[in-house]
DNA sequence: CAGAAAACTTACCAAATGGTAAGTCTATGA
DNA sequence: TCATAGACTTACCATTTGGTAAGTTTTCTG
């Protein structure tokens, strides 16, 4: 082909996409490689397994949250506005790129030998997190909850809302960019009322 | 066998537990089978294909909900005692049979043809409870959010806690029954915050 | 321009999978 | 007791799936 280094790139992007949003025993390697406009050999000459695909997939997707959020992470913010960020690039992310959460969220919902890379990753970034919160709570700034219970809410509330379409259909919603952008005013307030006394 | 009409009960219990564990294309019926010590033929005589006992595990787990739910929701309750007693009796049912909300997450996340039922049954369910909230709120028990967006928000805290181990483990703690009692009181007070002005 | 490495495709293959057809065993009721 | 229906099992089958082997074409390099 004329740009051959852009296959490796496409695979993986289609990869992500389709283990991300309709799961990976569910994609054959047959159907991401007719979707490419390829034969299914082509992608196991660049991933010699269909789970080393799944693993590369696993980096590319944690690549991307992790930039989504240390790119929104001010070091600057203090207090609530530290959480709006954060939530704001995580809808944000969500309406971009919903494959990712959805394969972050597959993939630690399900384990699996691919998932040690994620796993180490979340932990990382979670850890920032509660020591974020903790400092806060002493600061006096947080409601005193039990920090990595507290996340655990947190976290389910925003990747939660920003990835479960159906929920949004069965309570009348349709799961478009406005309602998104609706979810994601309420999910921050929401989370001021909980964390800020008044 | 000694009981037959038991087989199919077993059937669907097995099936149950591996959909909303493993998941539907993760499973096969052979694999089903020979956990129950019996042929893949006996499991397509009682229900005719793979999908026709999506269709019946499916409704065994919205039975299982709705009972759980409506088994919890006391109508004398009122404000934020009812929204306890409801995250209570998900929490339980979570820590007692967690493969009725792995199927709940599971299908609500991928749709399919088998997910029409649990749709209406979620659209019932989450149509009482917003019907509720705006009823506190009206009576200034609750504080004022939009009532659809909140009970995402809430729905997807309690049930992506109840549901999420990996995040659990990434966060340092052992996903088991204590860790379980805890996340389900912290929860309860983190909501307690989100929806009573102090 | 030669040749070698990279980037594929065509041709297979064994195992697994959902499903069908036909036979077997067993309880039951006339 | 005998037929009949229910509850299976054994025997197959076509398709799909991940993966291998062996070419073939393209691109880079000396």
């Amino acid at each position: 082909m004329s740009v051959p280094a852009r296959t490796r790139e496409r695979i993986l992007d289609s990869a992500l996409a389709a283990f991300g949003l309709r799961g990976y025993d569910s994609t054959s390697l047959d159907d991401l490689a007719s979707d490419l406009g390829i034969t299914k050999q082509a992608i196991l000459y660049h991933f010699s397994s269909k789970e080393h695909l799944l693993t590369a997939t696993i980096e590319l997707a944690v690549r991307e949250l992790g930039s989504a959020l240390s790119g929104a992470a001010n070091p600057q913010a203090r207090g609530f506005q530290r959480i709006e960020d954060l939530v704001r690039a995580t809808f944000s992310l969500a309406a971009r790129r919903p494959e990712v959460l959805g394969l972050v969220r597959l993939v630690s919902r399900q384990g699996g030998t691919a998932s040690g890379e994620l796993a180490s990753a979340m932990s990382v970034m979670l850890g920032e997190a509660v020591r974020f919160i903790e400092t806060e709570m002493v600061a006096g700034r947080f409601r005193r909850h039990e920090p990595r219970m507290l996340l655990l809410a947190v976290y389910s509330a925003v990747v939660g809302v920003a990835t479960e379409p159906e929920v949004m259909r069965a309570l009348g919603l349709e799961p478009d960019l406005r309602s998104l952008v609706r979810a994601r005013r309420e999910t921050v307030e929401f989370l001021r009322a909980a964390l800020i006394a008044d």
